[in-house]
DNA sequence: CTGTTAGCGCTTTCAG
DNA sequence: CTGAAAGCGCTAACAG
């Protein structure tokens, strides 16, 4: 019973059937008001009764712009990038522009091959790129623009869109130095990221500024078995409470604590970064900093609609992460 | 310092370069085998040498293929739906293909646009549109074609990728029945999605060879909040067990339970459906039944690139969920 | 084997 | 205000 393919009208469809010329349907479907009422009535008719819609790709080639942009991202697996680009996709869908994703599996190569490929078929390019080497960055960015960066330090030229982790971090210090920790411990995520560049920052600071703490820090991963695989180093470390890189190094950890025994905040405190949507629901509740992934998606969309119409100035946007309190903190254990 | 964006070279930059015809340089770039290897390796030069790359849009429009399949999802904040996008997008990928993805809102309305804008672009369309009634689908299903359906009955001519939720719950029913429980309650989800009509088959299944015990239905949403509110509900029913319509509910439920004091799985016990990535740590862990929903994705890759290749019939794919045990169900308590 | 010539479906001068 | 004509950048006959 399938209809054997209804060949997809073109624009001399309208025309002829409203007896008119191509140029004039080309008017009316762009709203170009130099037509005569009559006429782009008639035209209306038309395209409503045949249904016509007129081809992207086709005027795509001929205006250069097709109301899409690509989005790259590490892993479609982690919720902060999961977050962006819903934010990102509600926002541009908004302002009726379609999206693009690429998926580069962690693989720094894959990214650049991704984001060049990607983008030639869009009008512009958000990148969420946070372990490619500045080097390669920087010679990559000229074939991209226009260009958003998420979580990168900022440049010239091109709009950033980052959350403040030093910020973040610091007030999670801050309310760790305040339970009474002495001994902390923090995850590292990847060593050559932005990031976590900041969030050492914000240790340093603290160190500085508490020269009675001690705050060491053990290189980790970023994901739920970095977090359970570094058990022991946590054990072994004597520390009263654990920063994790992120949430999901967190959980991880906070279930291999579980699963040994160890009590969760009276024996040891445990503080992720990002409060994605599930870190209200471990066990115990954890404590985090909030980063408005969301957020971040809709000022890279915002970034990049600025940029595509020219309209103001790349302005960079920080979004400053707020520590999030929770049951995984408590004050540090006294007999130790 | 910015270059004034170096206008993209077109074919005939590098034909010239080459001293050959448009044609020839086109032929090579197709990997044309009738042209001469030493003409072909001067063109290979010259491309090289300019770093020229063929316009993926003016290719398209005359191939009419782009190379590009669209997704549609209700809500790209639901872990279902990351894990569909993300196995679809990295089986699409290794093919060279793109992924155009749009995210509905949950409202059925700009489902249909948003697939038909979409589709328009791309070389076929993946559809999650769980609650879209039958008639609306069928009537859009040829404006689509060719498209690949996730989680929707069966239907001639289009290939359905799902999960057998019938049988995943009737695993989870006889789990709870093993355990002793007797007065099960079971949170329905959207009432006309085929996944909920699905469960609720199983649901009768149950009643059919249970006939000791009871099996009532509430009306729930499919998210945390609706898990939350369904509190009451669950308090007032007397039930012993609950089957969420997913893990979501299952997760809401589960932390209003603990607000309320209510002991899981000493009071009640509580399963969710799906498995997304956290079901395993939340406190305690929770029974589920597991949807392999990466592979729906790349099962559905498989599908579209079978019909857009018309290679192989387009076989409908049913992947079977497994009880999943954890810790949020044990035995139904006995003084009652 | 290679070049010339039509288009793909649409936008946009440029005349009328 | 409207139509004819020239492309956008590439592919695919069709001749040589």
């Amino acid at each position: 019973m399938a209809t054997p393919a209804p060949k997809p009208l073109t624009m001399a469809d309208v025309a002829r059937h409203a007896g008119v010329s191509l140029a004039t349907v080309s008017r009316v479907m762009n709203g170009n008001p130099s037509v005569d009422p009559a006429l782009a009535d008639r035209v209306r008719a038309a395209v409503a009764s045949l249904n016509y819609t007129a081809s992207p790709l086709a005027r795509s080639l001929v205006s250069g712009r097709t109301q899409t942009v690509s989005v790259v991202v590490p892993d479609l697996g982690n919720p902060t990038f999961q977050a962006i680009l819903r934010g990102l996709s509600r926002a541009a869908s908004r302002s009726g522009y379609h999206v693009l994703v690429a998926d580069s599996a962690e693989v720094v190569e894959e990214e650049e091959v991704l984001a060049v490929a990607s983008r030639r078929r869009t009008d512009g390019i958000v990148l969420c790129a946070p372990r490619m080497p500045e080097e390669r960055l920087a010679t990559l960015l000229p074939e991209l623009a226009p260009v958003v960066l998420v979580n990168r330090d900022p440049r010239a030229g091109v709009p950033v869109v980052a959350a403040d982790y030093r910020s973040g971090l610091t007030e999670l210090l801050e309310h760790l130095a305040a339970l009474g920790h002495r001994r902390i411990l923090y995850l590292a995520g990847v060593p050559w990221s932005a990031s976590n560049a900041h969030r050492l920052e914000a240790v340093e600071d603290f160190r500085r500024a508490n020269p009675g703490a001690r705050v060491d820090e053990v290189p980790c991963g970023v994901d739920f078995d970095a977090g359970a695989a570094v058990l022991d180093d946590v054990l072994a470390s004597g520390a009263t409470a654990v920063l994790a890189f992120n949430d999901l190094v967190a959980m991880g950890l906070l279930s291999a604590l579980a699963a040994s025994g160890v009590r969760v905040p009276e024996d040891v405190s445990v503080a992720g970064f990002d409060d994605i949507p599930f870190a209200a629901y471990t066990s115990p509740p954890l404590t985090t900093a909030t980063v408005p992934a969301e957020e971040l998606g809709e000022k890279a969309w915002l970034g990049m609609s600025g940029l595509i119409e020219a309209r103001d100035a790349p302005e960079s946007v920080y979004l400053r992460p707020r520590a999030r309190i929770r049951g995984s903190t408590g004050p540090a254990p006294s007999a130790r």
